[in-house]
DNA sequence: TTTGTAAGGTTGTTTATTCAACTGTTGAAT
DNA sequence: ATTCAACAGTTGAATAAACAACCTTACAAA
């Protein structure tokens, strides 16, 4: 194969292989600092599934969340521990438990999403629309690929 | 703003912020250990380094990856723990390690590199050559911005 | 020479990810 | 009704990331 093809491919992987989001991540979390916001990006991604819909099991957050369910217990751990959510057993089927919002859970949804908003479109911003939707459509193969 | 560009734009942040990442580790980690080969992935990313240029400081090991030195501290913990790679205190500049890689860690090269190489070709196997080189060019503008 | 500052690393603490092993519940086949 | 496999969740142990505080060494300005 072609050297420059090689280490565009090695290039490409690294970033979508932790580097991008490393540095993605880093940059939200001090957002969240910055704005007062005492949460972390993966419990951030666990409370935006909750302010679609909550009263869900921990397996349907992993399942939204692509996480395993053994992390989901510790996220839901510390979310509970802030007060943000509520595990409840299921009457219906007492091996679950479903995972309600709290007032500050809910009050948290506001602040947050203009925080997230800003940040994807800083994120973003060097980006034409095309350019988004083609990448979209690209890591999208990639991903499904490997599920 | 368009709805569907909305959609879009989140999809491509949630993508590379983490999503992606956690599916692509989880991969290779299990290619890794399929191979009997006993390194997590953030540990190949240090040992790549070396395997182009060894006796480089731990700084240098974490600007290239792009981690901070407290990680590097405990990620050369555990190589050395393992045998790959060992600390030699640098007579020129007592304050900086000079790390090296063991016979052994030279010997996971041929190996592991393999395993990569096919689990490279294989998460951008979806992918002409073209929407790699695109991908590429879009998502390091993106890493760069975020400097 | 003394002093101040920056650089290279380490340590402690909290949170997250992964694996294996485990508990308890459900539901279906016998 | 009993049994058994599958499912939901938890726990323990290892590795990793991030932040703050710290130690030692280097070096330049006074």
């Amino acid at each position: 194969m072609d050297n420059l093809k090689q280490v565009s491919r090695e290039e490409l992987f690294g970033l979508v292989n932790g580097k991008l989001s490393l540095r993605i991540n880093r940059y939200l979390s001090g957002r969240f600092r910055s704005a007062g916001i005492t949460i972390t990006v993966e419990q951030w991604t666990v409370l935006a599934c909750l302010w679609q819909k909550d009263k869900v099991t921990q397996q349907t957050l992993s399942q939204i969340t692509y996480r395993d369910k053994t992390g989901m217990t510790r996220l839901i751990d510390n979310l509970e521990k802030q007060g943000l959510v509520v595990r409840v057993s299921d009457v219906s089927d007492r091996r679950a438990n479903l995972i309600y919002l709290t007032q500050q859970g809910m009050d948290l949804e506001k602040q947050a999403s203009e925080v997230v908003s800003e940040v994807v479109e800083h994120v973003l911003s060097q980006l034409t629309e095309l350019e988004i939707e083609k990448a979209r459509i690209v890591l999208k193969k990639v991903f499904d690929h490997l599920a």
